[in-house]
RNA sequence: GGCGCGGUAGCCAAGUGGUAAGGCCGGGCUCUGCAAAAGCCCCAUGCGUCGGUUCAAUUCCGACCCGCGCCUCCA
């Protein structure tokens, strides 16, 4: 496997590092204070991806993904709810994993949460301290000291030590006021003093009381869940800075370990119909406004898949819709190669039959494609190519094909065959088709074509089969 | 200003120094009392513009035009 890797700007290889059986990976996770949008899921479900695809490939993968829930945007959300800060994240705690269990995201193997990692964040920090790479500002809280960590800005590469103040460039007049302590504007906060809006909100520490930075959390999550060093480090390119570039600095600072994440992997944004996506333009959708809209959590993932990870995808309603068709068209393909192997769908769904299955058969070049830096749609591409060609395959082939197709719907989490949600029948629509097929097999064909008309007046299609049919909301 | 990404058919979207995957839509055919569904076929001499390198460029180089992102605790 292949991948893009943000510091280095190279397409690197993926293995765990030497010495080590198990992939240690590290994703930002959401800001538990509302429902997270399709634009949070793109990059959620990117990383999902990205770790069925090591595991397929044979890896032991360990995916940490933290939940923050300790932040402005939580506490000042708790407190407009008036409840408390646990109460109010661990409702939106389990709103996302709903949304991520409807999606089909693997839950991470390890999902730690900021509060309950506040001592190794004060532990961090006081180690920052220790070293003479962060001081305590008057009122108690304590900042990093960028000028103390020469090769701050590797990621991003950008060069600081050529740089009087970061409030130079033209977004720069973001001042805030409660950080007038700092040293440089470059500088960033490790721990907040207490303040009276925080409530409740605050925790001990030898600065005094107080709660933690946001750039700290991860730090002190991913060194207590997966050390100093570890395989990979993924997130939004939003995150890209300052956040991880402030988390490499407190962490190789704090440990004295350079190399703290062998690779850093972003995903690009996502856009809604054109737009940018924010709050005063109303496009910032959530899944349930989309299944509000007819749409399957599945067709939204596929959606979300649609483009290479590393460009910037316009999310559509249309987008959706073709998502449907490509879908449908998936479940087909699949149909036909599972009859001609002579097996079930049920068998298909069977995850020990990914276990037992060793071959990819004519998909291949298909797996191959993936693994060439998450090349999603190029591999469904080619699934769509083996799909569509014309020669019958033998059983044997077909059955090699299955095991090789199995797997990369696995690898791309894309559950074909869900259950349709069944659509009531209203009474008289019954009536009306019950009427028709009995029109249309006395082969009173005027009187067929009046009922469809009829039925097609209050919404709803007939669809003929050989031996019965099928009735359908328009 | 700094750092970075992208412009491929009506829409979406891969890809390659040797002549353009795939999906959607559309058109045609088969099937069909009708209507669908399904299957098959067709659908970019062209890859932002202009130069350059090359036997050959959409693919490499340069310039330009256009769109976008980050530089503000936004995935």
């Amino acid at each position: 496997m292949f991948l893009h890797d943000t510091m280095s700007r190279e397409k690197r290889p993926l293995l765990p590092k030497p010495g080590r059986d198990v992939y240690g990976m590290y994703c930002c996770g959401p800001t538990v204070y509302g429902p997270a949008h399709i634009g949070n899921f793109r990059t959620f479900t990117v990383q999902d991806v990205l770790r069925r695809t090591l595991e397929v490939a044979g890896l032991k993968v360990k995916h940490v993904r933290n939940i923050t829930d300790v932040d402005d945007k939580t506490i000042r959300g708790a407190q407009a709810a008036g409840q408390t800060l646990s109460d109010f994240t661990m409702t939106w705690t389990d709103k996302f994993h709903a949304d991520c269990t409807a999606l089909g995201l693997l839950p991470p193997h390890v999902e730690p949460s900021a509060v309950v990692h506040i001592p190794q964040q004060v532990a961090m920090i006081k180690a920052l301290v220790d070293r003479g790479h962060a001081y305590v500002a008057k009122d108690g809280s304590v900042y990093f000291k960028v000028c103390s960590c020469p090769d701050y800005g590797k990621l991003n590469h950008i060069d600081f030590s050529k740089l009087e103040t970061q409030s130079e460039n033209s977004a720069g007049e973001a001042n805030d006021a409660d950080e007038y302590e700092r040293e440089s504007a470059s500088d960033f906060a490790l721990w907040k003093s207490r303040k009276p809006e925080d409530g409740a909100n605050f925790w001990p520490s030898p600065w005094g009381e107080g709660r933690p930075g946001w750039h700290i959390e991860c730090s002190a999550m991913s060194l207590a869940h997966l050390g100093a060093t570890f395989d990979l480090h993924g997130g939004g390119i939003d995150l890209c800075f300052p956040h991880h570039e402030n988390e490499i600095a407190q962490s190789e600072c704090a440990t004295g370990v350079k190399g703290f994440a062998a690779h850093w992997f972003h995903s690009a944004h996502l856009m809604v119909e054109g737009e940018k996506m924010s709050k005063s333009k109303g496009n910032l959708y959530t899944l349930d406004e989309l299944v509000a809209k007819g749409f399957t959590p599945m067709e939204v993932r596929a959606t979300l898949l649609s483009g290479h990870y590393r460009s910037s995808l316009n999310f559509t309603m249309k987008g959706v819709d073709d998502s449907r068709s490509a879908l449908a068209k998936l479940e087909r393909g699949t149909d036909r190669l599972l009859a001609a192997a002579g097996f079930t769908r049920a068998e298909f769904a069977a995850p020990s039959a990914q276990e037992v299955q060793t071959s990819w058969g004519r998909f291949a070049k298909a797996w191959e494609v993936l693994q060439d830096d998450l090349n999603i749609p190029g591999c469904l591409g080619q699934v769509f190519t083996v799909l569509a060609e014309k020669d019958e395959p033998s059983t044997e082939q077909a059955r090699q094909d299955v095991s090789g197709l199995a797997k990369i719907l696995f690898a791309l989490g894309l559950q074909l065959f869900a259950a349709k949600a069944e659509v009531a029948i209203p009474a008289d629509v019954a009536e009306l088709g019950a009427r028709r097929w009995a029109a249309k097999q006395s082969k009173d064909f005027s009187a067929a074509d009046q009922l469809r008309q009829d039925l097609a007046a209050i919404g709803w299609t007939m669809l003929d089969r050989k031996d019965g049919y099928e009735l359908k909301k328009a």
